[in-house]
DNA sequence: AGCCAGGCCCTCC
DNA sequence: GGAGGGCCTGGC
């Protein structure tokens, strides 16, 4: 089935620029596990071309072009966030990457999972808790299989979570499930919560601080305020603001710092300056 | 070999 | 309130 669809889109970069971990490039095609069955879609210019493991494209359209938030007018948040010269030349050379709007449950024990490590274990602790605990789904001969929901997780103990390779976040992501299971924090509520109240609840959850939290409201929970900071968000903001920054603030206060120097689409230029930062990197590596 | 990776929590000041 | 150390594990 196809999608037309108006603005810029790069699928490539959004959907592998570390906000989602489970999709695969296979033979010119992303294979993905969204809505419970496998998706695979490919973008020609202005159009994509998806399939859906389930067969039902015409229930899945709307979906997916929620997923990729198509409806963002990114000509209108980039004049909004271009506020200097390296943020602008990093909405060029990643013109059309898009926040995701993806499923909160997963999206929450990702990022629970990504405290002190990266992209490609991320990605294997996330498929590993899926390939254990999952229902199976299949797809081009491709077995892959769904993420575990929070009641089922809930059963299952730290440590076998530990011996997933999780490590000290095993008992964060067992903690999580817990509450959410039992409904201490329910997630579709807070979609429709405002952003303060959202992460105040997440931040209520072990192994979910300000930066974590805020990695959910920005992908999970349509919060296009959220200003994670990381490492490289801590380097790009002094390196290239050292004018507007003082030296001394912290990671606590930089965040709101950014929230009003940015504005309403801050986590998008989060997302720019978080690849124009590590890009500089490669390049003089 | 040792350090770091898209942090969080706890202790101590 | 904020700086400093510890934490599982894999990769370079």
């Amino acid at each position: 089935m196809i999608i037309k669809f108006s603005g810029r889109l790069n699928l490539n970069e959004s959907l592998y620029s570390g906000q989602a971990f489970r999709w695969r490039a296979y033979d010119s095609w992303n294979y993905g596990i969204l809505f419970g069955q496998i998706i695979k879609i490919r973008q020609r210019d202005n159009d994509l071309e998806f399939y859906s493991s389930s067969g039902c494209e015409e229930e899945i359209e709307p979906l997916l072009k929620r997923y990729l938030r198509l409806d963002d007018n990114l000509e209108k948040i980039y004049e909004e966030i271009s506020k200097g010269v390296q943020i602008i030349s990093s909405i060029q050379n990643y013109s059309g990457l898009r926040i995701l709007d993806q499923e909160p449950w997963e999206c929450m024990i990702s990022f629970i999972c990504s405290a002190n490590s990266n992209i490609p274990r991320i990605s294997k602790n996330i498929e590993d808790i899926a390939n254990t605990f999952g229902e199976p789904l299949e797809m081009d001969g491709q077995l892959r299989r769904t993420f575990p929901s929070a009641d089922v997780l809930a059963d299952v103990s730290i440590e076998e979570l530990r011996k997933l390779g999780l490590g000290f976040r095993a008992k964060y992501v067992s903690a999580a499930a817990n509450m959410i299971s039992e409904g201490a924090i329910d997630l579709y509520t807070l979609k429709e919560s405002s952003y303060d109240e959202a992460l105040e609840s997440l931040v209520t959850v072990p192994g979910i601080g300000d930066k974590v939290g805020n990695c959910i409201t920005l992908f999970s929970l349509n919060k296009l305020e959220s200003f994670p900071v990381d490492v490289w968000i801590d380097r790009a903001l002094r390196e290239w603001y050292p004018k507007l920054i003082d030296k001394n603030l912290t990671r606590s206060k930089m965040r709101p710092w950014a929230q009003e120097f940015f504005g309403e689409y801050a986590g998008y230029a989060n997302q720019y300056l978080f690849h124009g930062r590590r890009l500089q990197d490669k390049n003089t590596k």
